[in-house]
DNA sequence: GCTATATATCGATCGACGTCAATACGTCCC
DNA sequence: GGGACGTATTGACGTCGATCGATATATAGC
């Protein structure tokens, strides 16, 4: 953060990087963070490869850990924007939400540039 | 894990989802992990805006905490792959690797199908 | 060799987080 | 209302990890 020399003969200075606004910076970790347990991917993993949603009871069923286990991470997944929750009566219906990971995309191609230029079609 | 029957008035079962390999699901969550902290992603950040290699010196210099912590998050991210360091005497220089990055977006395409279609040209 | 400097490692501390059992909350049905 | 069931919350516990000061390692120059 200060402003030295540099030491004789180490390097140029490094082109300064314009600071991420704290509240950028605090939700893409906490999105990577939301991803950073395995058992919290693989429930993400499950819910964002179907079409319709998927009831609560299925990701209890699916998992080696307890119910209210599998509830918190649920809702770190919903916290962060990753997962969206409808109610019907008492079961709980989870799905992808697109705009979580677009979040993410976005974020890693603005670390580095995509490897070759991509343009939509279709 | 389990096969139970569904809750009456439930819901279908969800699509069965082919389980990740555990290396590839290790290796995935240490990846989100080492970005998953504030500190480390602005170092990513700064190493990764970068043309040439930047010297540790100037990653210690850019940020408010210790030499040891700024060495201790520069492992990590070697070690899952992110960024790759070259030495000459007494100084390193770090550069990001593209390969590491490659990965995430991988895993992110796999988990959500990307919301256009894409080709590459050029 | 000796000193100075750049970086890495070690050991300790302290807070964050994943997990569980117990419990609370809501909804359905009798 | 009362019981049954699905889900969420609470509180406690153990582990992991970010951070630091101290120290080790390595290189350059004298």
């Amino acid at each position: 953060m200060s402003v030295k020399p540099r030491p004789p003969g180490c390097c140029e200075p490094p082109r300064s990087l314009p600071a991420l606004p704290a509240a950028d910076l605090a939700r893409t970790v906490a999105t990577f963070k939301a991803l950073a347990d395995p058992t919290r991917l693989e429930v993400f993993r499950l819910i964002a490869a179907q079409d319709a949603p998927v009831c609560a009871c299925d990701i209890v069923d699916r998992f080696d850990v307890s119910q209210p286990t599998v509830s918190h991470h649920l809702k770190v997944l919903r916290e962060t924007g990753l997962i969206t929750v409808s109610r019907r009566g008492v079961w709980a219906y989870y799905s992808a939400d697109p705009r979580g990971l677009a979040l993410l995309r976005g974020t890693l191609d603005g670390l580095l540039p995509v490897p070759l230029p991509l343009v939509a079609v279709g």
